[in-house]
DNA sequence: CATGAATGAGTATTCATTCAT
DNA sequence: AATGAATGAATACTCATTCAT
């Protein structure tokens, strides 16, 4: 029983180094000029080892992508606690952008969109469990807000979608032509000012 | 003299050819997927010739990408002529996605994201070339709307990028993940709803 | 002593297992495209055990081979008890035939040809236990033959060559080069056939 | 002209020299075991080259085999001009044998064997146009010498098969098992010996 | 000026064998 | 005695770019 336990806590330590390092490659060099063998050697394990935990490089790319959503979200707690839709709205805002900036997701989306034209199912199973899914959060915490009479009843697909635009405008999209962006230091004035046209149209 | 301009204008021809190819080829397959030798095969010249006009892969793609910006922008006439806010930004919106849908901008503007990583200059003159100056057009047709009292007067630079984002959302940036994107059925009710969010802002 | 017996029967199994699991793998797939992995699960034992067992795949590979020579062999009581010379070479004949064809021996014998240019020892050992030893039994039911004096006295060395090379031209020499060759209908007439032109010249 | 012609000379230079290289290689080391980096050093091109004049290893490999078949047959003249039906098999024989030992085709045939289990239309192919097509030169040859009364009138398709048996069965299988065989001292006697096997039965 | 054959560096994947438990 | 995870060496094929004519 002590060697099951000994071969799954050496093989998990190395799938887990494997992550990591394919990660980093992924999102330093996207999915093509990412080499298997690098990312080996950066993991410290033979390519072989490589291929026994990840058939196939788009196998390990689709595992980087996956892990990438997860422990990503809006806590929706927040919503219940804010005083006011502003300080809501704030509050998601700065989160979604620390989530974004804060675990290289800006380079696997480069990453992803990079193989959009040669294998389409990766980009749209992105475009589902990632960017969807990180919508329908929003509009969850919306529906919230709307409960809570913070905001108007109104169409919150329609305005969620509004709200990330607006955000994403100043901050991802630009990320996206270039590696190198940093967050403008008007990064809240930004978000403010956003959080205005929102309530302009949606405040209570 | 005839000589040199028979040999001019054979060589125009050449090199409006060989863009012809190469802008097909990269919207289809990327930057990295492209293959010199299939451009130089589509083009009817030797790749020799191909290097003779574009020094590198790099240099083509610059050039198809230069072009890609001639001819875009909003029509600033549409400021002053619509009856309307209302109407002047859905002219706006629907201009600007005429022009990103019906000239393979959307997939170049992948094939540009794909290489950021590796040849950043490239994402960072198309983000000024392309993506900010579009925004600059869009700011400058704001103006002559809060000139004409259409619009309360207010910092036009960020609302412009409000209203992008906007529009972006859904249709741009889904089609960057999505090579078969197509228009939604409900794309006038779209761009209603963002013009009214903002003009529940900044209308007059 | 019933732990050891134990032991033993167990051991015994499973080289019996991998051993039936290899035969299989090395019919299907040569020597060179075998895998020992593949090997390992259908015998449903670990690699490492398999090596325990086999110290190389040239040593399995070997092992396969000895055992098949084990059973083969014209039955010599049959040249004693046919009546005519010609009874007598037609059952070597398909006694031959049914052996080849029917226990996976046409296999081994291409994988062993494969495995010539790189373990010249493997095809040696195979010509000189396998092939030749199966010249000597011909030679030993000729030599019955002609004390029976159902045959001209003669060097059988040579004529049991030539007989043996008349029945391998139509069926086992096709057969190395397609591995789904079937025998053809006319089998007895192509046997009949070179019985005949053996007994022009050996009969008595 | 020159130009074209200056290419066709050195393409085609590199062209042989590459299937010289190629077909040693194959000889030496089979299909599998021959690696395309090897063959590339050998015949002083680069991989590239390599693959822009055959586009894969199997084609390459077809265009060994089917070269190998190039120039092989026996002389029909020869029959016409051989005194007697002993002269005339002798003459077979050992023009057959000197084309089997002398280009490398016993090499070629374990290579092709050796693939057969994996490709087997290589080795449908090679039985096809290289064994069967030279059975059908000696039942050409044996009419003739059945038209010149030199042999009895008989089923010459099938005493060409006899014939070729009893030849290859000394010669030609052993050295399918052994890459070092050398032609026994005695090759002339079994030849010989052969001929009156076949002329026991079919001699005028 | 145009050609296209040649280059060489770069990469995903497989498999016989070993070794710590 | 048995396991199975880990190894590392080996290999076909592609493509941007150059150069002799």
């Amino acid at each position: 029983m002590g060697l099951e336990g000994y071969r799954r806590r050496v093989s998990e330590s190395k799938r887990k180094s494997i992550m990591e390092a394919a990660g980093a490659e992924f999102q330093d060099n996207g999915f093509t000029h990412a080499a298997m063998a690098e990312i080996a050697r950066k993991a410290d394990v033979s390519t072989a080892t490589l291929y026994k935990h990840f058939g196939s490089k788009e196998e390990l790319f689709s595992s980087i992508i996956e892990a990438s959503y997860a422990g990503i979200g809006i806590p929706q707690s927040a919503a219940a606690e804010a005083k006011s839709a502003k300080e809501a709205l704030t509050i998601a805002a700065n989160d979604y952008l620390n989530q974004q900036f804060g675990s290289g997701i800006n380079a696997l989306m480069r990453a992803v969109i990079s193989e959009t034209s040669g294998v389409p199912e990766v980009g749209k199973d992105f475009l589902k469990r990632g960017v969807h899914q990180r919508t329908k959060d929003l509009v969850a915490y919306l529906d919230q807000l709307v409960e809570r009479n913070l905001l108007k009843p109104h169409d919150t697909k329609a305005s969620a979608l509004q709200f990330g635009g607006m955000v994403k405008e100043s901050f991802v999209w630009p990320a996206m032509f270039d590696p190198n962006f940093k967050m403008p230091s008007n990064k809240d004035a930004i978000i403010e000012n956003a959080v205005e046209t929102f309530l302009a149209r949606y405040g209570a």
